[in-house]
DNA sequence: CTGTTAGCGCTTTCAT
DNA sequence: ATGAAAGCGCTAACAG
């Protein structure tokens, strides 16, 4: 910077003022310092102007992982709207693991990110809250905060299990099941809630035992599939905690020699690009991961800049019927 | 850092060198300033350090999109293995799009990354090259380059289709078609290239009409497999470009009334997570996507301190067979 | 072993 | 409209 002052005759000062298009300045000197610039390439240190402004114009991106296509396309989300409005993104996997998530926001913080946006976390309030408060700015997908820690990004999941619901009583299927997903999860027990809520405002009993609880992953989802279905056989509905297991359950629904839809209709979570593909392929309560992670920008910037007042999203599921019911 | 200088009665130099671990210092005064940073929760600004130092500890990782879960898994294992090294990582999506691209590697260098990582790059050599230079350190996943301009990670591309190609002959399968991807993928040509070699070398000819290029998405694969089926009746295995344009062609089959495997066996490349989970599975040449993405991170921080003058490292792809095959 | 003096490359006062 | 000086928070180079 120091050599196009030269070059053009002016000082550093009018140069950077020139740059950063602030203040005013003859056109005749702008004329010259851009000639300059281009004809040197110069071209400025974020790292120094971050130094300066107390800006870095980047923000943090905590996930899982990016193996859950999940995240993958709600970081993608993130990741383009953050470059349109000029943001590069730092990004971080935690493997739900607390420590790994609070070294995570350490080093984010370290690197003075000017926001962070943090999904699925697993960490206590206590422990969440004070880590925040090194942030001009934070926001949390699927886990609610104060308003004034950070905003939130939230999943109407109550509303998606009682679509589903409501979808499989409109089908003829009277004895529903859920397998429930992992307890300590929010949106798992928004979505067990939900769907008893739905089945209780329909008029029909909820039998706990069609109610089990299971890990989130395929086998989790098969085995848990396997012991409903084998118990109860009148089963002829099933709503799943999210694709993953749905896609579990459809395993065990053709070892149990069950044809999907017409002896059980399954029904996941989420939408992920595999549901589309399984055979038969799955219907499901879709939730846009790119709404949620454009959203989740957007909030954070106009947080950064106190722009707006507004503190949680909530996004609507919506019901994709695929040939998984009928 | 003048804070703590103050409280423990020593310069900011004797702060810095304690908290830097460089150079010596008397265990009390050691003892002491670890009192007062803690006691103060001090924490150094990276930017600082950065400014100072000209390093810092952070890497750009270039992918076409993360949606895709082959580079999802990339970016994954690249993040963590820069994490384990104390680097963080800035992401950026270029959508296979030129300008995006070049526009991300002057953000990058900009920011002063200490390295990048670029996956499947459409920059032509002219463009890239200079580009490059900018970085004190560079990798390629999937594309060659000399040796002082980037370090490479390749993928033994033609030993896949010649696994592929081996392993239907053993099959009995004498007619094979090839649905070769995009004619300007360099996976693709390699893939084209290994399949044409291995049949020569076996003494079988080549028929170049049951070769069709075609774009890489499901529906790509689809079309194409039933052009080439419904022109090439006689067709007994199929390989394909990719796992994704393999499923297009299964489910082109299902429409044909053709059985997998018995009427055609079906052959794909990447092992992405869908090639388990689709009916029949697939059997495909896996490339482990952790493994490319912790060499490139590695070959990356080697190049960084010129430890190695390794420039190439090219992965095996596995025969991974599953039901798609006999 | 520890302190002093200069920067790193930019932006911010405040003058002029 | 432009310039001079000071400083962001750290480390490098040299003393002592």
């Amino acid at each position: 910077m120091t050599d196009v002052a030269r070059e053009a005759g002016v000082s550093k000062q009018t140069v950077s003022r020139i740059l950063s298009g602030k203040g005013e300045a003859s056109p005749p000197t702008i004329e010259r310092v851009h000639e300059v610039v281009s004809r040197l390439g110069y071209r400025p240190s974020s790292l120094a102007r971050s130094l300066a402004t107390n800006r870095t114009l980047t923000l943090g991106l905590i996930v899982p992982n990016l193996s859950n296509p999940y995240f993958a396309e709600l970081a993608e989300a993130v990741e383009i709207t953050a470059w349109e409005n000029s943001y590069n993104t730092f990004l971080c996997n935690i493997f739900r693991d607390p420590e790994r998530e609070e070294a995570a926001l350490q080093a984010l913080e370290d690197r003075q990110v000017d926001g962070v946006i943090i999904c699925s976390t697993r960490l206590v309030d206590k422990k969440l809250f004070p880590l925040l408060a090194g942030y001009q700015a934070a926001v949390l997908v699927n886990r609610p905060a104060p308003g004034d820690v950070a905003g939130t990004i939230m999943i109407d999941d109550a509303r998606g299990s009682a679509l589903a619901v409501a979808h499989l009583l409109r089908a003829q299927r009277r004895v529903l099941g859920l397998l429930a997903g992992p307890p300590n999860s929010v949106s798992g027990r928004a979505r067990l809630r939900g769907f008893v809520a739905a089945l209780e405002a329909a008029g029909y009993p909820v039998d706990r035992d069609l109610i089990v609880p299971c890990r989130a992953d395929i086998e989790a989802g098969y085995e848990a599939a396997r012991g409903l279905l084998g118990r109860h056989p009148e089963v002829n509905g099933l709503v799943c905690f999210n694709d993953i297991v749905a896609i579990g359950a459809l395993r065990a629904c053709r070892t149990l020699g069950l044809e999907v839809p017409d002896d059980v209709a399954v029904i996941g979570h989420d939408d992920i690009p595999m549901a589309e593909l399984v055979t038969p392929a799955l219907t499901t309560l879709r939730v846009s991961k790119y709404d949620l992670g454009a959203n989740a920008v957007r909030m954070l910037l106009d947080r950064l800049q106190a722009r707006n007042r507004q503190t949680e999203i909530v996004l609507k599921p919506e019901l994709v019927v695929r040939e998984s019911t009928p």
